[in-house]
DNA sequence: TGTCTGACAGATATTGAAATCTGTCAGCGG
DNA sequence: CCGCTGACAGATTTCAATATCTGTCAGACA
């Protein structure tokens, strides 16, 4: 057996993508993967029980690429304050650059997103744990006070939701935009922080 | 002139949101409209220019009801913390009560906002201004210590875009929203308060 | 033996012709 | 004179026939 020609989840999955890449979301069919994988729609049943077993499968590894350098930055050490305001930063950053470089492939993430309800439950999941994780970083070096650390990182998540969810991503690119992201962060952190008199 | 039969504005934006609530946005018409007033669709036409500025007027009526409670809590006195809390959270209640008592009025009241971008616009820099209002109040009573009132109220109403905007309106069922919203709202209030040693 | 194919049934999407709607305006009637 | 009507052109929506797609499976092929 050629290794090359050996049909795995792996190889319909980058297929997948770039089919999604060329034709959008909604003119994608199995039918075109099959294709682009000289095989007939037939084979991919085989390893994808389901076009949306499979579209939630694309979705996942998207966000799951997207969310790399997150688990860095919160497995990382140094100041939770900092640490915290750079995770935020990088989370909006990463958002706005896949929108901004590419619309109409954000468009079809969306839209795969907002399919894959699971899979973005995880995701959402992931990021909380995330945050709680640097939070409670910054209550053992005494930087942050709080009382319930999963309870304040949803609530840390719930109120960035409008620079981190994709249904606001048309506000992402007005000029105002940097300007309210800063005022956030500060409102938040000095949610968290400790009293310095 | 007998007045009952007078085609006035505010008779045709009263008609059209009786043929809304009976077809639903995507089915009502101009001539449904003329119809339900007995006048020819182009008597309309007469007191508002197109389709989407009726549209539009109708958006900024029922925004401007939902509005009324929270001017009033906003303009009142009293303690402003408790004041600040009890706006986000009548803020919340109007919204998901809205959506909970009729869901098929909600979605076409979400439909008719997304399209009266302006008229929406106005409305969300006023709720602005009605935190900042509170938030100024807190100012004055020594209770918030907030640097810039504007941009924190700003902040403020960014925060909690997920309690009030239609977008999240599917997640305003879910049984542990209401203690995300209490860490929320702690969180918030934290952030503005005086450092109380 | 196990993977892949290709034909098939039912579901979904496309298409173009017919129907309806929006927005205009000349003229009617009070 | 002034507000309203109703017919009209162009844009939009509906609807049903047609084409394509999804998901299955018996059998080919290695």
């Amino acid at each position: 057996m050629n290794e090359a020609v050996v049909l795995t989840p792996e190889r319909i999955l980058e297929a997948t993508e770039d089919v999604l890449r060329r034709f959008g979301l909604t003119k994608a069919t199995v039918v075109d993967v099959a294709r682009a994988l000289d095989v007939s729609h037939g084979s991919v049943y085989r390893h994808f029980p389901s076009k949306a077993s499979l579209r939630d499968a694309v979705a996942k590894r998207w966000l799951d690429r997207a969310n790399e350098p997150l688990c860095k930055l919160a497995a990382g050490s140094g100041p939770a304050p900092e640490r915290l305001e750079k995770w935020l930063r990088t989370a909006f950053n990463i958002k706005q650059k896949k929108v901004c470089d590419d619309p109409e492939m954000f468009a079809t993430y969306l839209a795969l997103a907002q399919g894959a309800r699971e899979v973005v439950e995880a995701y959402k999941d992931k990021q909380v744990d995330l945050i709680a994780k640097i939070l409670s970083d910054g209550v053992a070096q005494g930087e942050f006070e709080i009382d319930d650390v999963k309870t304040t990182a949803r609530a840390v998540f719930d109120a960035t939701v409008r620079y981190h969810h994709p249904a606001h991503a048309e506000e992402w690119a007005k000029p105002e935009c940097p300007s309210r992201i800063d005022a956030l962060i500060a409102l938040l952190l000095r949610g968290v922080r400790v009293c310095k008199h």
